[in-house]
This record gives structure tokens, sequence and C-alpha cells, in this order.
DNA sequence: AATGAATGAGCCTTCATTCAT
DNA sequence: TATGAATGAAGGCTCATTCAT
């Protein structure tokens, strides 16, 4: 593929990502992503043949950048404390609740579900579970260093991404506020870390 | 309306409630719901407008059926113990969270999600609240008989609720086992109660 | 199926025939059938599925029509003679190469060619064999009742068909005048009995 | 236009003839031209504006070819017996024949059935009168030297060229076997020679 | 000349909704 | 009320043709 070609799969991606925000997985037509993108219905067609591909390739983006930052997280595990990472951890798990009807949460559950229909894999599991591995790689450290005081780890890992996910969704339906997050994330962390209000 | 009409309407329901939870909302269209419930295209129209109208329906007969669970349970307050509301409770969870696919989480994102595009409310707020409320009565409940022991309740309550909802979400797509599901409600309890494994 | 709905189905042959003849059979859309049969896009999509499959429904109806017609030839075998059939059989022979541009002959040889190169099998040889047995049958009475003079009469009737089926395809694209067939038929004649100019 | 046009052309109507064999007349995109002669699609617009324009040649350039043929033929009436040159022909024929689906003979009725329509002139009339008229000249001579005994030149002439070409469709079409060809040739040189089996 | 990405018209198909019976 | 045939709008896809490079 040519570098203009990436450049204009690079453009509708952007768009794509946009629409799937907006109006989830299964409410969006490739009509859509041609007038968002500002492409004609034909040019879209030399790049994806299928929203269900573009959204594919959205999530590989997607995934993409964020293996990036794990990988840098687990990088400054070395040097910076159990806590820092942790609160770097939850600020980023915050912002993406916060995004709230502007996240793709909707649209991956909405894509995971038709693709449980089908009996397809979605790629929302390993999603999933890269998040909770890192979560847990923090705590263990954080248990060692004794900023932490946590029993079970991994039960405590598993519930925190639960709630997150529980969040995440709460937040692109009926909504929640930033304040009522903090909470949540405050109530969380007091399981295992002093925590001043 | 004919007593007959309800009946008629009834059956609609319950078919329709079906195909909801194997397909979530926006899949579905009037043609499931017509072969579904056997009802002739131009009769269904007699009863509902719209597969929203549908929805909102099924979500109500839903509300109507768990109001009436909630009333029994306050009643059962009074003399059943605190521990033993709370397993029923949880039991109740688990059983819609197993459900997985054929559950309406999905089908209600998906609403809940469109109504926020559009500004409309979908009731999903009031459901998710309700039960929330349910379970502060029953731990507050038991902190005072002296079965719990926790020092906030609204926190734990608003934790157990986010992470029950993010399993069903998990469960609805990717899955979850049995298994699992225990494992988390034994982790929650834990928090403020003695639980024998 | 409802007697409405077989009146309504030759309704839409009908019509399709003519479309057929008039522009082939790859050139034809379900457009083209929509508009000549004044039904709805939607309504044709009721009855038939594709353009192939409607085409499949005349040849059949016109095969159908043609058994009866063999039928009762072989019936009047009984009481008519050899010659008075063979001028029936050519009689209708010559009636659809003149047709010219309006039979379904170029219909029936794209449709066949395009099913050799899907491997699938177009009914048209079965229309092309029973044609000939018929003309072998006449034949070989004549020969008996010395009508005719003949020694070998698979070959003529082989030899006939033929020539017949070359008619038909140069009068549905470049043309061919009554004269010529007429010529073309008193040759054929002449090979086995007396003809009269 | 260059000499390294015209090879881009020649280029371009040798693909292009494979494909239109294979693939009829209507059924072919400019993309099958494109990808059979490993041109590009806007370079194939320099060349020729439609799939017509290109079929135009395509039967162009086969006239050219059989018009030296003939020519030929005629060169060596001079030298060869009549009953040669017929074998000739005959055999030429038959060659035809059996490319069968591989044979321009479909796309050309396809081609000259919508000229028809739109009152256009296909050049099929043509190529058909001409490869009768030579046909004539051979049974002519044939005749006039002894080796044929045929009383009705053009009206034999006349009837073999229909069954030809009624064998072309039905080879092109629904099959036909090399063996029964050759029945057919049989047959109709006996109506004015001697034919050892 | 040559390329191939881009355009948009046109056909295919589905489905919510209406309506004659 | 109840039926299901009919409608037409909407979205999917392909392909002839153009155009910037």
């Amino acid at each position: 593929m040519s570098e203009r070609a990436d450049v204009k799969k690079q453009l509708i991606l952007d768009k794509a990502t946009e629409v799937f925000s907006k109006k989830g997985y299964r409410n969006v037509t490739m009509k859509d992503i041609v007038e968002a993108s500002g492409i004609s219905r034909g040019g879209l067609y030399i790049y994806y043949d299928s929203t269900e591909e573009i959204f594919l390739d959205v999530l590989k983006s997607m995934d993409a950048w964020e293996d990036e930052a794990n990988k840098n997280m687990v990088e400054r595990l070395k040097e910076a404390s159990s806590a820092e990472l942790l609160l770097w951890f939850l600020k980023e798990q915050k912002k993406e609740i916060l995004k709230g009807k502007n996240n793709l949460s909707i649209a991956m559950y909405e894509y995971a579900f038709s693709c449980k229909q089908e009996g397809k894999s979605s790629g929302a599991k390993h999603k999933f579970e890269t998040a909770g591995l890192v979560l847990e790689k923090i705590l263990l450290r954080g248990n060692e260093t004794g900023e932490f005081a946590c029993d079970d780890i991994k039960g405590l890992a598993s519930n925190m991404m639960y709630a997150i996910e529980g969040m995440k969704v709460i937040a692109g339906t009926v909504g929640i506020s930033e304040k009522k997050v903090d909470k949540e994330l405050v109530y969380m962390m007091r399981q295992f870390m002093e925590v001043e209000e």
C-alpha cells in the first residue's frame, strides 16, 4: 500500500471513529462514514468493503495506541512509585469513562455482542484482560514496596476492572458525573491505601 | 382496551423479549417480531407503532415485575435476616449475569445509547438506581443487626452495582464463567462479612 | 400459493417475456421488469428474487405450452396425414423464426451461455432435442405411409433442426425475410418430398 | 497513430478477444479488459472509449484475418480441386464450432441483437454472407469440374450455412460433440458428392 | 502517454409502514 | 380487528468514466 493510501485510510479511520462513537456500531452505515469523511461512495470501497472492516481497523489502531501506552507504563515502573502509576492508570480510565457518549465502548459492546451471535471473536476480551494485567502489575509492585496493603491482588484487580467497565457503560448510556466517578475511584483506592479526600 | 387485546399484547411482549435478548435493540426488525409472535404484519401495528414502542413496553413490564419483587423483598426484611436477603439479591443478579447473551442488557445499552443521542430518557437510569437502593437498604439493615460490618454503605453499594453492571456487559459480549462470577461476588461480600468458601 | 398470487405472477411473466424478448437476458434488470409490469420494486421481490428466477419461470411456462402443443400434435398423428403435420410443424417454426427480435431465442442463448460458464444446466438442450424428436416421428410416419422418401431420417431431422436454429439466430440478430425463410423450408422439404412452388 | 500505439492496441485486442469469448458481450466490463491486458484503467481510455468500440475492433481484426483467408482460398481455387477446398472450408467451420464456449459467436449474437434494438448495423450480416459466397464459389466450381452434382447451388449453400450457424450456437450454449459435428458435415456432403465413412 | 485513485450514477435488496379486503 | 400484499425510501455495491499527477 502506498503512503498516499495510508494517509487516506487514516483520514477515514479518524472520521469513522467519531461516527462509531456517536452512533454505536450497528447504526452506522457506509453512507454515514462517506458523509463524515467527505469521500465519495465508491471511493470508500477502494479501502474498505464494509462497516465491520472499518470498525475492526479502528479498534486495531486504538489497540496499537494502547499497547504503546502500556509499554511506556511498564517502562516507568522502574522509576516511578506504584502510587504514581496507579494514579496515572486510574486517570486514564477516568478520562475514558467521562468521554461518555463519545467513547467507543457502546460500539464495542454492540460489536462484541453481534460477534457472539455469530460465534466470531471480537478482540474485546483481549483488551479487557490486558488492562486487568497492567493493573495487577501495578498493585503487585505497590505491595512489594509497601505502598499498598492488599492481600488478594487478583481479586482486587478484577473487582476494579469490572467496576470500571460498569462505569463506562453507565456513562455511555444514562450518564455519570465526574464527581461520582471520583467517588468510586477513591472508594476503590481506600481498600488498599490511604487516600486524602 | 379489551381484555382480549391485553392477552394479545402480552403475547407480543413475551415473544419480543426473546427477540430483543437474542438480537439486541437495533438489529430487531418488525419482521422479527411478527415472525416470533405469529401475528400478522398489519396486526402488530394495531397495538404498536414501532419497535421502539414495543421495546419500551418490554422494559415497562420488566420494571413492573421487578418492582413487585423488590416490594416483596422489602416485606421480607421484617422476617428474614439481612444475610439471607443479600444472598437472595446476589443470586438474582448472578442469574441475570449468567443469562449472558440471553439477557436484555445489551439491548438496553443500545437503546439507552441511542436515547442519549436524541436527548430522550430511557428509563435505564431508574432501573439501575432502584437496584442500588435495594442493596443499600439490605446493607443498612445488616449493619444495624450486626450481621455486616461496613463503614461506607453508600460507597459499597455503589461499587457493587457498578461491578455487577460490568459483569453483565462482559457476560453479554465476551462471556464469563459461573465460577468467575462466584469469585467476584465472594470478593465483594468479604468486604463486610465472613464468607466461607 | 393463493389464486391472487398466481394472477400476479402471470402478469409479471407476461411482461417479463416481452422484456426478455426485447432486451435479451443479461441486459435485463429488476428495474426493467418492475417498470414493464407496473409493480413496485419491493412488490416484485415478493414473487421473485432475481431476474434469473423470473427467466426460468418464463421458460417453464413456455415449455408447458409447447409440451401441450406437441402432445396435441402426436394425437393428430392418428388422423392427419404426415404431410399435413409436417406443414404444421414447419409453420410453427417459421412463426417463431419470424418473430425475430421479439422471440426469446437470444435471451435463451445468453442464458444457456452463462449457465455453461457456471456449469449449470439451462434446459435449452431438452427443448432443442424434444423438437427434434417430434420432427423425427413425423418423418418416420411419412416414410411408412409412402408420403415421404428419405433414407436417413435421423440425419435429415438433425440437419433440419440445426438449419432452423441457425435461422432463428440470424433472424434475431441480422434479420431475415419471410421469403428467405420460405425458400429454406422448401429446400429442406425437397429432400424427401415433392413440393410445388 | 504511432507504431508503438499499434502494438498496444493489438495487445488490447488479443486479450479482449479472449475475454469476449469467455464472457460474451454484455457481461464484459472495462475492468475485465483492463485486468486481462495489464493496462491501466486510464490507459485503456486513450485507445478506446467503450467496450463496444473494443468489440467492434475485435470483429474488424477478425474480419481482416478472414478476408485474407478467403482471398487465399480463392487464389487456391486455381490450383486445388474443389473437393480439397470444400474439405478445407468445412474443417475451418468445424474448428470454429468446436471452440464452443471459446468462440465469439455468443458475444456476436448478443452484440448483433443489441444493435438491432438500436437500429445499428453490427457487421455480423456481412460476415455471414461472405462465408456463404465463398461456399457458393466452391460448389459452383465443383459442379463445373464434375466433382460435385448439385442442381440448386444457392439453396444448398444457404442450407449449409444456416445449419453450420445452428451448430455454432448449440455448441456455445448446450454443447456438441465432435462426432456429432462430423455426422452433420458428412450428411451435408452426401447431398452432392460421394463420401466414404 | 500512462497511471490508478476518485467520482457518482445506477442497480440490487431490505424493511417500516400503509391499505384494500 | 386481522390479514398480508404492496409501496417506496434508504442503504449496499459496482462500474464506466474522469482527472490530478
